[in-house]
DNA sequence: CACCAGGCAAGTA
DNA sequence: TACTTGCATGGT
């Protein structure tokens, strides 16, 4: 037990274990899932839960309704969501991205491949490389992995990384170690964020982990 | 009361 | 490249 390979594997077979399936991402639909990852940049998701409610309770939770809202009844609804003059620009800039491209169509976006989505997302104003992978992976369901402030945090508590790994290093340790599964990457970071805001939040020596008997060490991320 | 949450861009050195 | 700062609400 001390390859890369089986180390991830094992995490998330006691990840899983503990937990069982979380059943991500928590919407009604891809659009949905888009807008939640860029409003819960920074954010609880209890208050982005909040936006779109208001978002729903006015019935412009889709391409075109957003488009069509002005700034400044958009920023009112995502209000609690916070930073809202902010994410109100990148929500903007997001669905002229989708009708620029896609004609503000889903469907038609799922059609290209992951690398090109993901090098156009990026170049969104307010979309970076964790808001673009989410959108990939539980929206469009490319097989990417993405990686979180959980993530970093808890790999980092079990020293399996350095404090100051970059995100495509994280990124790369899952990608290269594990097959390119869109159903395992996207359980295996759910189960990240399950573990995050339960026990890792509670408790702080993580005497209770369900991550067990692992080798402490850093492990080489580079191959 | 302080602290922080499922980031990102812009500014500085 | 490697820090630092602004953005803002709501829960604990």
């Amino acid at each position: 037990m001390k390859s890369p390979k089986a180390l991830l594997k094992k995490i998330y077979n006691d990840l899983y274990q503990a937990f069982g399936p979380r059943n991500w991402w928590p919407a009604e639909s891809a659009f949905e899932v888009m807008i939640g990852a860029i409003l819960t940049q920074n954010t609880s998701w209890n208050n982005v839960e909040k936006a779109i409610r208001n978002l729903k309770k006015k019935g412009v939770l889709s391409p075109e309704g957003i488009r069509n809202l002005s700034k400044l009844k958009l920023a009112y609804l995502i209000k609690p969501a916070g930073y809202y003059r902010v994410k109100t620009g990148r929500l903007k800039a997001f669905v002229n991205f989708l009708f620029e491209e896609y004609k503000g169509n889903i469907n038609r976006m799922k059609l290209e491949s992951v690398e090109t989505l993901r090098e156009k997302l990026l170049k969104i104003h307010g979309i970076g490389p964790e808001t673009a992978d989410s959108i990939l992976l539980y929206a469009l369901e490319k097989p990417i992995f993405v990686v979180d402030a959980y993530t970093r945090r808890i790999l980092s508590r079990h020293k399996l990384i350095s404090a100051k790994a970059s995100y495509n290093e994280i990124q790369g340790l899952f990608m290269n170690n594990l097959p390119k599964d869109e159903k395992l990457f996207n359980e295996y970071h759910a189960l990240f964020v399950h573990l995050g805001k339960t026990l890792c939040k509670k408790i702080p020596k993580c005497d209770i982990c369900p991550i067990k008997g692992i080798e402490k060490g850093k492990v080489k991320i580079n191959n």
